[in-house]
DNA sequence: ATCGCCTAATAGGCGAT
DNA sequence: ATCGCCTAATAGGCGAT
């Protein structure tokens, strides 16, 4: 298995590699309206989003006794760490809203995103002219108000790189990224291809949108308890080849991607980057876009 | 937030968690359905399921520079760690197809299962007198071929206790069960309540369901590299007042929880336990289904 | 057959400078 | 403002007895 298709995926690969090459615009299309889809399907259930999250602090009893505990360095205890609420009440319910609108279909990979799928419409058809379908790679990066920065924080399974695929007996890799801050700088190793071929021949470039859910604590503002929606940030990321390739957004903004949050003692293959939304911005104004929660 | 409505939740509680004491049939009835329901779709969609698992290995030239690493005690390392391959395109896809027959809100929880979500059904009606909701807690336990025993590990946040909720000021808890092997035994601190009650009254009892996908190695049986489906089994374990109170299944099969996977550095709370599949096959029949996948 | 030894990958709060 | 220090929770392969 690991070995049929190959000489099929190699050859399609290169072609539809070499073509959004070519085409940037066309990856660029495909992003922009799949960043402004999401911002709209969220807009138009925002009030069965705010309720599904904020569910979770109402629902205080029944967990209360069993809180996840507090981690990392010196926390304040003052926080219930919110992480398992965004991602069901924001990704999961957005990946089940965008399927009545899109096919979709969850193709099997050992490592990716939290919600990944191949989402397939005639509405690609017009944005570009070598597919029908997408690979949709989502996380959601939940942030409380002592962590709401202008950026995320991106793990190299969460990242498409520059995708070179030699002979179809070798497999693909992507070069090194830099992740350039203003005091520091390591490397990036992104370990997603910046297009899947399934073994029916589809073509499926990445497109990469990350969900920020902010919370409030209540707690600092009163004497309530609670951890309610504030707003949603949705950031759309470049295709490994915009990135690389052409236009090279990275040469053109070489602090996109910064350093991140690990500590000396992880693996240099597996570190994490900041993306900076203000870069992100001067590349295209939707790829930063905020939806607030009406109080 | 965290102490609002708490009144009320406590009343429509206590009253539905003695209706249920008292008529755990309904449970039973409300389990039985959903397992049945699980296991039809999936063998509606079969070819869908086993299509998109097996895609994993084919697309392995776009992964196979940044396989998922080995671990635990001495990988032998002829096995590429498989988990996500099942949870995107079983468990995630499982609950795709069940949005096509009921209404699903994904309420927010800061702990529990993969995939869990409020369903709701008239069919639900026929199958017990209070509520038209249940509280769906799925998670996905792949193995492998070295690894595919009789038996499910699950977590404290995966199982729903008794369930003690003495007055609104205080939080739900539930008493410690046993988890008795042959050789050993160990403490299981349930984290999960048997029902939730949403702010807007709605009674969910928690239903659990478990996808347990198995695969081949082909290594190890050919010269061919892959792992490929070779059946899914579907787990249903009782609810925690079936367990604990009425018909109080662990009084009646003490072993049906039995020592788990962790090491002795664990938290004893946190400390996971296996569900013996003997066991649930001598409560029902439906508690343990396989389904085989045609080769 | 029993059971527990053992480690990768994920995530974001918050301190230090 | 920058950046990295720091830890909970999840999962299942496979060895030891």
């Amino acid at each position: 298995m690991f070995n049929e298709h190959r000489e099929m995926m190699h050859e399609v690969y290169t072609h539809a590699r070499n073509y959004f090459i070519q085409n940037p615009q066309e990856l660029i299309a495909l992003e922009e309206y799949l960043a402004n889809k999401t911002v709209n399907i969220i807009r138009q259930n925002l009030e069965e989003f705010v309720s599904d999250y904020n569910e979770a602090s109402f629902l205080n009893p029944f967990w209360a006794s069993y809180p996840p505990e507090d981690r990392g360095r010196k926390p304040r205890g003052d926080q219930v760490p919110w992480i398992e609420v965004g991602e069901h009440s924001i990704g999961h319910k957005l990946t089940r809203l965008m399927n009545s609108e899109y096919t979709i279909r969850e193709i099997g990979l050992p490592s990716g995103s939290d919600d990944r799928f191949l989402l397939k419409s005639n509405d690609f058809e017009s944005l570009n002219k070598l597919t029908n379908s997408v690979m949709l790679f989502s996380d959601v990066k939940s942030v409380g108000p002592r962590d709401d920065a202008e950026h995320i924080v991106l793990s190299p399974y969460q990242i498409s790189g520059d995708g070179i695929w030699n002979t179809p007996s070798e497999n693909m890799y992507n070069n090194k990224m830099q992740a350039i801050g203003k005091k520091s700088a390591h490397e990036v190793w992104p370990a997603i291809p910046p297009l899947y071929i399934l073994q029916n021949g589809t073509i499926a470039p990445v497109i990469h949108i990350y969900l920020k859910p902010v919370y409030n604590m209540l707690s600092l503002e009163s004497s309530k308890h609670g951890q309610p929606l504030k707003k949603i940030r949705v950031i759309t990321v470049p295709n490994g080849l915009l990135l690389t390739q052409n236009p090279n957004y990275l040469s053109t903004y070489p602090s996109l991607f910064y350093p991140g949050k690990d500590d000396k003692s992880k693996a240099p293959r597996k570190v994490r980057c900041r993306v900076s939304f203000d870069l992100l911005r001067s590349l295209h104004t939707w790829r930063v876009q905020d939806i607030e929660v009406e109080i």
